[in-house]
DNA sequence: GCCTATTCCTCTAGAACTAA
DNA sequence: TTAGTTCTAGAGGAATAGGC
């Protein structure tokens, strides 16, 4: 149920159309990516890169799991939260031991069992989980956070509250695709950043003519 | 057991203020 | 008036405590 005339893949048309392919993840291996969806946990991506600079002389799954957690903790200072940070990613590295380090393991996983899985992992939540499944491992999942949740609640959707209701939404209203889904989280996370702010810039924005947040303003 | 509220910690954007 | 600096509120995901 909705309150505006469009779907979700005819929004995802009009994302498209105006910022063009993003090529998610921005990581040169799995492993980069699935640190920076771990590092990029309340923190904006120019200090996760700032971390993975720090990082990349050890960017491998090895060596990050036998570092001392207080030179990893200065290493992924820029991020912010780096004790809690260090912590999760150790308890993210221990549960990849157990797959061998092997992202191979995970792609023969099924994806519900891959994100089971991933959860039960300390510090792992929901969106990180989906991020690493996504991008990292190409499985189609989407991606939930609270961008999607802003944009398309003013837009017009009834967006439910819980992270799972709202990705069921997604998968369930879209192909399942792991370009589409990849992409589609891009495009609302580039979208939010420069129009669909807290304080939206609508007045530029070029979904304006079907948003009820700017209707209603 | 499930749901909600609070806490954690740091950075960023924007507002407010000061000095030239 | 402008530029530079300082201050403040808000954002962000996950863990945990507390209430039902």
């Amino acid at each position: 149920m909705n309150n505006t005339e469009l779907t979700l893949m005819e929004i995802y048309d009009k994302l498209f159309n105006y910022y063009g392919p993003q090529n998610w993840w921005p990581g040169d291996t799995d492993f980069e990516i699935m640190l920076g969806a771990i590092l990029t946990q309340n923190t904006s991506w120019e200090n996760v890169e700032k971390a993975i600079l720090n990082l990349k002389p050890y960017l491998d799954p090895y060596s990050i799991s036998k570092m001392d957690e207080n030179i990893l903790s200065v290493l992924i200072k820029p991020s912010g939260f780096f004790n809690v940070k260090t912590k999760r990613i150790k308890n993210f590295l221990g549960w990849y031991e157990q797959k061998g380090f092997s992202v191979n393991v995970l792609r023969e996983m099924k994806t519900q069992d891959l994100r089971d899985e991933l959860l039960s992992v300390n510090g792992i939540g929901r969106e990180t989980a989906d991020s690493i499944i996504l991008y990292a491992v190409d499985k189609p999942i989407f991606v939930v956070d609270a961008y999607t949740k802003r944009l398309f609640e003013r837009i017009g959707f009834e967006i439910p509250k819980d992270y799972d209701s709202i990705q069921e939404l997604f998968h369930s209203s879209l192909e399942t695709n792991t370009y589409l889904f990849n992409e589609y989280h891009a495009l609302i996370v580039i979208h939010c950043k420069t129009f669909c702010k807290s304080i939206g810039r609508c007045e530029n924005c070029f979904l304006n003519n079907c948003c009820n947040f700017y209707k209603n303003k």
